[in-house]
DNA sequence: CTGAAAGCGCTAACAT
DNA sequence: ATGTTAGCGCTTTCAG
């Protein structure tokens, strides 16, 4: 007979106590809880009991247990710059349904594009047996995603590649975003289309000045490039920009490499009193609700933020039930939507 | 001898082969490791080399092992109605740096301030064993949190309360913070204020809306409130209003209820071409970019964010050492910012 | 000062 | 068709 010495009356039920209850071996409960019982032909009276009893009195595996033996743990480590910026926020919330769907759970956090605070949160994760990884991967993580890949671990890039990592990753065409934003600016007569971004060594960024400079030579016109350092304080990203406007008078355009900067732009004009885009025509990428709302509206290159987060999530449960594992990791490319708004037309009110 | 991180090792070290290294009992390191070793009396040569030895290797004990023996999980579930709201990002960006900080991991989910939604997640966040709960609690949720609370967990509510439990909780002062607002708009010689916010029974919108009738009451004017059932869709949030907008051409001034229905709202009057002040001054609950950067800027009551963190966040870390076990639940009210901007003041451009 | 051993709740060979 | 048993990796009591 089996004393429980701790006679605590509120212990949850374990997988032994509805064994006892059945009289049968816990080994059988467990068959017919992971659906193996057909398999192992345990009789169907019993199944049925059990399963009613077990969803009478609420019982659900211990899924610690669970993980400890299994070695999974239902859950996807998921890994933006920054929760708080609404593209991310956006794509967060997307895969965090997607994932719960099919039985998933989401640890998340934000990496600050700090390398030192991504290879804490990636041991983290390694350490929480987190069995898959969505990531917006900050420079110079090169080494720990090779890792991680080489242990076997599945992982989905997103929003920007690393140049060294073949692993599966899903993007927006950045290049032909920039190019074609800067062709319509071009398109509406503006001669000095500067491009204002964060300094950043990342794909991503890289890709957006290259298609701004691609169509800056292909328009004949004279480009330039503000890059600013990235900061927690928008103070210090909006100093340089006011720097910038004074330094540059001639600037009639600007086009921003992303949301964050450019709401950062619009602070600034807003100081200083200029109106768009009759004093400088204004586009972005990232669409938000700020641009939408801003008078005038914004012009924004949008990213197809349900495609991206629907894209990655299918990707990596593919991986997860071992669908991909032999294959090529894929590369999707997705395309951006000109969202034309007054800010860049040339003679709007 | 120095070990490269990045090699790939076939099997994760464990305590045991630590142990073996040594030729001592895994007790003896489990002692080391856990800063038991002056209490046991180990010899300071054997702690000094175990502990150079795992940082050496990169040794990291197995979590879920812990968390299976111990009980704890050092992880602490965030229930926020929806990520994407900045309002809920910005407050679960805070409280997960803390976390970080404080060596606790977050696992988030969005409720939609759907019940059901919500009984899973708890009932998921249990199976998880998270050492505590922070949440916005949608209404009906009454009895788990209560249920939680009695079998000892540590819960921590913001943003709002649930009339008949007395746990921990950190709100502002929502009654003032309406009742305030509304004034401002009266004093401003707005006849005709409407409030218009989501439909819900909870104690926050309940405090805003009775905030917005005393200042009515006390000015002797004429109150109207529309209540706008939450969707997922912007669109069915949308036509109400236009709707709303239509039938009472007689308001001179709105207040929102929060953000969301503010933008709504907003965007709605963009496609009547309403201006603000001149044809209804403006007035919000939250405060965030697409308010600053309107023309004309929004008036706002703000929320003090980081306040809330960081109150939710202390309040519970002390809860999961102990400190709080045995004392009366606090309720923390903070209050508000009122944000005067161009979009309610009478006779600005 | 250190070790043996029990056990957290579960799964899955390997037996019957 | 069902049970026995050996762990998963760790903490902790109890014995030296």
């Amino acid at each position: 007979m089996k004393i429980n010495k701790y006679k605590r009356v509120t212990k949850k039920l374990s997988i032994v106590d509805i064994a006892n209850k059945f009289n049968v071996s816990k080994t059988t409960i467990s068959f017919i809880l992971n659906g193996r019982a057909q398999e192992k032909r345990i009789s169907g009276d019993l199944i049925k009991n059990v399963m009613k009893y077990v969803a009478e009195v609420g019982y659900k595996p211990n899924s610690l247990a669970k993980s400890l033996r299994t070695g999974k743990s239902n859950t996807i480590g998921l890994m933006v710059e920054d929760i708080s910026n609404p593209f991310f926020a956006s794509i967060a919330r997307l895969i965090e349904d997607r994932a719960y769907k099919n039985g998933y759970k989401i640890i998340y956090c934000s990496t600050d594009n700090n390398t030192e605070k991504t290879q804490d949160l990636i041991s983290m994760f390694r350490d929480r047996h987190v069995d898959g990884y969505i990531m917006a991967p900050p420079e110079g993580i090169e080494k720990d995603i090779e890792s991680l890949i080489n242990d076997g671990m599945p992982v989905v890039l997103f929003d920007r590649h690393l140049p060294k990592i073949d692993t599966d990753i899903v993007e927006i065409d950045n290049l032909f975003g920039s190019y074609n934003a800067t062709r319509h600016l071009a398109d509406q007569g503006f001669k000095n289309i500067a491009f204002i971004t964060f300094l950043s060594p990342q794909t991503q960024m890289i890709d957006r000045v290259k298609g701004y400079h691609e169509a800056i030579k292909n328009g004949n016109l004279n480009g330039i490039v503000e890059e600013v350092a990235f900061s927690q304080d928008d103070e210090l990203i909006m100093q340089p920009l006011r720097d910038f406007l004074k330094a540059h008078p001639g600037v009639d355009a600007i086009l921003f490499g992303n949301n964050h900067i450019a709401t950062c732009g619009l602070k600034v004009m807003k100081e200083f009193g200029l109106k768009s885009p009759a004093d400088i025509a204004i586009a972005s990428f990232d669409d938000h609700d700020v641009f939408k709302l801003h008078t005038p509206p914004i012009t924004a290159i949008a990213q197809p933020v349900e495609e991206i987060a629907d894209n990655v999530i299918t990707i990596l449960l593919k991986k997860l039930n071992g669908g991909l594992s032999t294959t090529k990791p894929q590369s999707i490319i997705l395309k951006t939507d000109l969202k034309i708004r007054d800010s860049s037309i040339k003679n709007a009110v």
